[in-house]
Parts: C-alpha cells; sequence; structure tokens
DNA sequence: ACTACATACGACACCGTGTCGTATAAGTGC
DNA sequence: GCACTTATACGACACGGTGTCGTATGTAGT
C-alpha cells in the first residue's frame, strides 16, 4: 500500500492536516482557496476522496460533517519516498545518494552535524 | 535546468547511458525491446529527443548515425532528486527524511557504518 | 416545507508518457 | 543516376493521473 506518490493538490492538503488534526472539509477549503472566488465544494471532496482511497487518509463519519485524520505522518511520507527513491535510482542504498550533494559542498556543515548525531543516536539504540 | 523528473521508459534509457557511452539509437533500441517484435524505431528516437530537450542528453550529430551521451551522472541526478524531495517536504533539510527510516529501523547497520563514514570523510575535506 | 450546508460522484480539460507511422534525408552498391 | 537500406524528425494517438467543476442526493434546523 506504499510507495503511492502525492501530487501537489494533494500534498497541499495533507500539510494542512499535518500541521493540525482533524479537520472538516469546510476548513481545508479555506485554507486552500482563501482567494475563494468561486465555489470550490467539490474540488477539496473529490481530493479527499482520492487521499482516502490511497490510503493517506481516513475520515471519521459518524458526525455528519466528517473529520479528516492523516494517517502518514510527514516523516513517515519522507521515509518512503526516500526509499523508494532509493529503490529506483541506487539499487535500494542511501549511501550513494548523498555522495554527489557531499561532494558538491550542498549540504551546509550544520545539517551534516546534524546528520551525524542522528547516525550516532541510532547506534547506540541498536547496541 | 534541474529538478526534472525521468519517467520510466526514459530513465531506462539513461540507464543504458550510465552504463556504457556513448551509444547509438539503434544499440539502445536493441537492448531495451529484445523480443523486438515489431519496429519500435520511432519509439527509441522520440525518447532520446525528449531526453535530449529536458536536458538529460546530448547527441553528435557529426557522423551520420548519432551517438548520445548522457549529461548527468546518476549520482548527480539521484543527488537531485534527493534535494527536490527534500525541498518538496522537509523545507530542504536532509536530517527529517532520515528520521523515520532509522526509528523503522528500516536502514541496515552496514549501511549506517557506510553512511557515517561518508559524513567523516566530508568533514576532512571541509576543514 | 424550506433553507443551508455536506457528501458523492460523473464529467471534463489538461498534461506527460509511451507508442507508432510516415516523411525526409543520407549513404552504399550497382 | 537509381534503387535500396538505414537514420533522423515529428505529427498523431491512446492512456492514465490530476485538478476542476456541476449537479444530485442527503441531513439537520427553523
Amino acid at each position: 500500500m506504499d510507495h503511492l506518490q502525492l501530487a501537489n493538490a494533494e500534498l497541499a492538503v495533507m500539510e494542512l492536516l499535518w500541521s493540525q488534526q482533524p479537520r472538516t472539509a469546510r476548513d481545508l477549503r479555506e485554507q486552500l482557496y482563501t482567494g475563494a472566488d468561486k465555489a470550490q465544494h467539490g474540488t477539496v471532496q473529490r481530493l479527499l476522496q482520492r487521499l482516502e482511497s490511497k490510503g493517506f487518509v481516513v475520515r471519521d463519519r459518524s458526525l455528519l460533517v466528517h473529520m479528516f485524520t492523516a494517517t502518514v505522518s510527514r516523516e513517515a511520507y519522507a521515509g518512503s519516498q526516500l526509499e523508494s527513491l532509493a529503490d529506483k535510482l541506487t539499487g535500494g542504498s542511501l549511501t550513494p545518494l548523498l555522495t554527489h550533494l557531499l561532494d558538491a559542498r550542498k549540504i551546509p556543515r550544520d545539517e551534516i552535524a546534524q546528520l551525524r548525531e542522528l547516525l550516532d543516536q541510532s547506534r547506540e539504540e541498536n547496541s
């Protein structure tokens, strides 16, 4: 059920849910289309419907106005995307993905430090 | 000119080029469509044309039969994809991308060691 | 019953992709 | 030069995903 992609508009919806949960469709609509010239009632509804069928969102139908909640955290989604990137391009391993960025000095020093810390931490847990 | 995506068939062409350069369109066709039932002459040509216009490939037109070469290495492409993933999902920083995978123990121990080594190496160079 | 607001979903246009067919050009052998 | 082979150029098409809307249907409140 994984490795599915989120399109732009879908991602925008997820961003909102990640920032606050649960939310109503109306709330989402007002946040997404502030210039609410017209009635995008259906658009958001459709997006949510597709997100639901992709498994990224669940809705609480117990109330008249459904409440929507993300089933996947941003970090989990990011991780799965990173995984599928590695699968597609580097046989599943992460190292080659980073190699070029490091060589090209595209990663700031403090980010590198942060990554080192993350890896250290993970080593402790695994011991 | 970056952050462009490669589609499946396009990626397959790039894979071949990455494994050996330069190549002719015919060579690529024979590798891609080994079951060469029909004549995919045009298909590969089209793919190469689009890859060229996306800037992933250059062709040497000096000969009658063009020679095709990738302009981007697999590592560079992988890196740029990783970057755009970070831009889209985590404000450009890489750490959150890895966090979940590490927490979920999805990265084998030796890969972690490999990453640590990579980061150490990069620290030396930057000093 | 009327109104206000929700959901459900068919329908559409748009774009990228993968595919093919055909037109055109360039070289080879006679 | 002519026929033949092989290459490139590119228009055209079907297909799938996306974003959008319109409309039908349902439910609660007054």
